[in-house]
DNA sequence: TAAAAATACTCCATAGGTATTTTAT
DNA sequence: ATAAAATACCTATGGAGTATTTTTA
């Protein structure tokens, strides 16, 4: 429900959409299409695009103080029903066929080095992140 | 953002999820459908359905101090960015064929009673509020 | 039985993804 | 030239709509 806000705050925080983006595990394009959203939702520049360091405006200060205390409350709210919205599942399930299950899937879950040849080319882990399948284990 | 919030509210303060549907202007599915989902979110019922009389759960009571508290927050925020977000247009250009401009578009925008015959059907006006127009111009 | 809520669908807008281009150091 | 951000385009999910059924006082 606060998703925008937790991606504002890593922008603001780490003054970079690709190192946001890499922190919250979604896309770069995603963190600015996000922001874009957002400044448009309050017409108002929340970071001055001045090529590598970025920087908050006056605005973007204002916005910061708001996201700081929603989140808060947010994470209250969160801490008060939690018996499930913060945590792990207790177990995962996997399927596979037999020889996916056999062959393929124990090297990648034992996080083998070389790996199987269709997995090599990693142009796009170097563009997006090198351990993707994290997203898929972080909490809330 | 914080739509969901504010149906949470409304229902909570006219317990009806008809009454709410109305006054926010969206239909009464949307109502149910939005508070299941808050419900599934936060893994608790916040709503005991007991016939007419819906009461809130204790859960539902700690929800409802929360959302006061984002709602709040929220509206402070909007406030400071005011200079459109809670603002009407100025203006509101609408288009239409000719036949349609000149016939059908004037009787409406003038609110005359008598209906031309396709629009006399009142029976979706009933079961989903008498003005779904209004909709349309409803601030935030 | 009548009014409220739930359910079943359809549709559209938003959020996300990948690929690619633009920009700025 | 390289790294970051923007853009273009596609897909999927969520939220809204209408129609209908179920429930309960």
């Amino acid at each position: 429900m606060d998703h925008k806000l937790k991606v504002f705050k890593e922008v603001a925080l780490t003054k970079s959409f690709t190192k946001t983006a890499k922190n919250l595990f979604i896309s770069q394009p995603a963190v600015s299409k996000t922001i874009k959203n957002l400044e448009q939702e309050y017409g108002k520049a929340f970071f001055e695009r001045k090529g590598n360091h970025k920087e908050l405006t006056p605005e973007g200060h204002l916005f910061l103080d708001y996201t700081d205390k929603l989140i808060n409350i947010y994470a209250e709210m969160s801490n008060a029903f939690s018996s499930f919205t913060n945590s792990l599942p207790s177990s995962v399930k996997l399927g596979a066929s037999t020889t996916i299950g056999q062959y393929i899937v124990p090297r990648i879950t034992a996080g083998l080095k070389k790996k199987i040849p269709q997995f090599q080319d990693e142009s796009n882990l170097r563009k997006y992140g090198k351990n993707p399948g994290a997203s898929a284990i972080r909490s809330n």
